[in-house]
DNA sequence: ATATAACTATTGGTATCCCAATCATTTGTA
DNA sequence: TACAAATGATTGGGATACCAATAGTTATAT
C-alpha cells in the first residue's frame, strides 16, 4: 500500500499554523475581551468599512452566507452590531457596528500587533511578505477551482 | 479611530488559504469518496502508524482530544476505524484502520496529488519549500504560547 | 501501602462551518 | 407588462471544533 506524509506539506503546514493562530488570537480575544473566533474579525471588517451586506460581509472574512446568520443574531442580541435594511435594495441587511463594540476597536488592534510579535518573532519582514506572496497565489490557484474566486 | 488592515497580512493570508485548501480537498473527498473533512485525514494519519492511541491521534491531526470522540463514533458506525483496548494501558484506546478504510488510501492519496498539483501552479519547488518553512517558524512560535507544542 | 496526583477518554455546552432548499425581492427578457 | 432567472437572507441538517468537568485507570508520593 502507498503511504504519504501530509504531515511534512506545504498544504498541511498551512492548515496547522492556521489552526495554531486563530488559537492564540482566540484565546486573548476571549480572556480579555469576551470576544469569539469570528466576532473579532467582522468588527474589523465593519471597522475598515461598515455598512457592508451580509453577503459582502460574509465575503471579506471568507465563509458562507448562510454561517454568517447566526453568528449576526448573536451579535445583535449582544448589541456588537445593527442590521438596518437597505432602502434601494430591500433583499439586503446593511451591517453597522455600535457604540459599544466600536470601543474596543483599539483592543482588537492591539492584541493582533501582540500576537503578530510572538508569531514572527526570528522572522523577517522580506520572508513574511514572501510567504504571504506564495499564500495568495496558492489560494487563487484554488479558489479558481471552487469558483470561490473574490473579485476585488 | 484607528484602522487595521488584517486582510493584507500574513496571519489572515494564512487563515484564508488554509480555508481555501481545506475546501478543495473536502470537495473532492466527498464527491468522490463520500469522506468528511477529518476522515481522510485520519486514515491517512492511521496509514502511516496504525494502532495509535486516541490522544496520540489528536495530536497528529492537531484538534482536542475531546473533538476527536464523535469523529470515532461515526468512524466506527462506519467500519472505517476501529477501537481497541491497550491491554498494557486500560486508559487507551487503540486506533486501527479496517480493510474498507485500507482500500480507499490509494484513491485518498491520488487526490492529494492533484489537489497539490491545481493549487502549486506556478511556483517552484524552492517557492513551496521556503513557505512551508516560514510558517513552521510561525506555528512554532504560535504554540510555544498556548503550550500546545508537540515534541516528536 | 495508601492517599494523591496525573493521565485518557468521555460528556455537555457553546460556537463555527458548509450545503441544499426556501422565501422575498429585484433584474432580465420576451 | 408579465414571467422567468438571479440574488440576499434565512432555515434545517450534518460535521467540526474548543473548553470545563467527570469517571476510570495508572503513576507517584509519602
Amino acid at each position: 500500500m502507498r503511504k504519504l506524509d501530509v504531515a511534512n506539506s506545504l498544504g498541511m503546514q498551512v492548515i496547522l499554523t492556521s489552526k495554531s493562530l486563530e488559537r492564540l488570537a482566540e484565546v486573548e480575544m476571549k480572556n480579555r475581551l469576551s470576544l469569539t473566533g469570528s466576532q473579532w474579525k467582522i468588527i474589523l471588517a465593519l471597522n475598515l468599512s461598515d455598512g457592508l451586506s451580509q453577503k459582502e460581509l460574509a465575503e471579506k472574512i471568507y465563509v458562507d452566507g448562510s454561517t454568517l446568520v447566526p453568528i449576526m443574531d448573536k451579535m445583535e442580541r449582544e448589541e456588537l452590531v445593527e442590521r438596518r435594511p437597505d432602502p434601494k435594495d430591500r433583499r439586503n441587511n446593511r451591517i453597522f457596528l455600535t457604540k459599544k463594540s466600536e470601543s474596543v476597536v483599539d483592543s482588537i488592534i492591539e492584541i493582533i500587533l501582540q500576537v503578530r510579535k510572538l508569531a514572527y518573532k526570528g522572522l523577517s519582514q522580506e520572508e513574511l511578505e514572501s510567504a504571504r506572496a506564495i499564500l495568495k497565489k496558492i489560494m487563487d490557484n484554488a479558489d479558481s477551482v471552487t469558483n470561490k474566486v473574490k473579485l476585488d
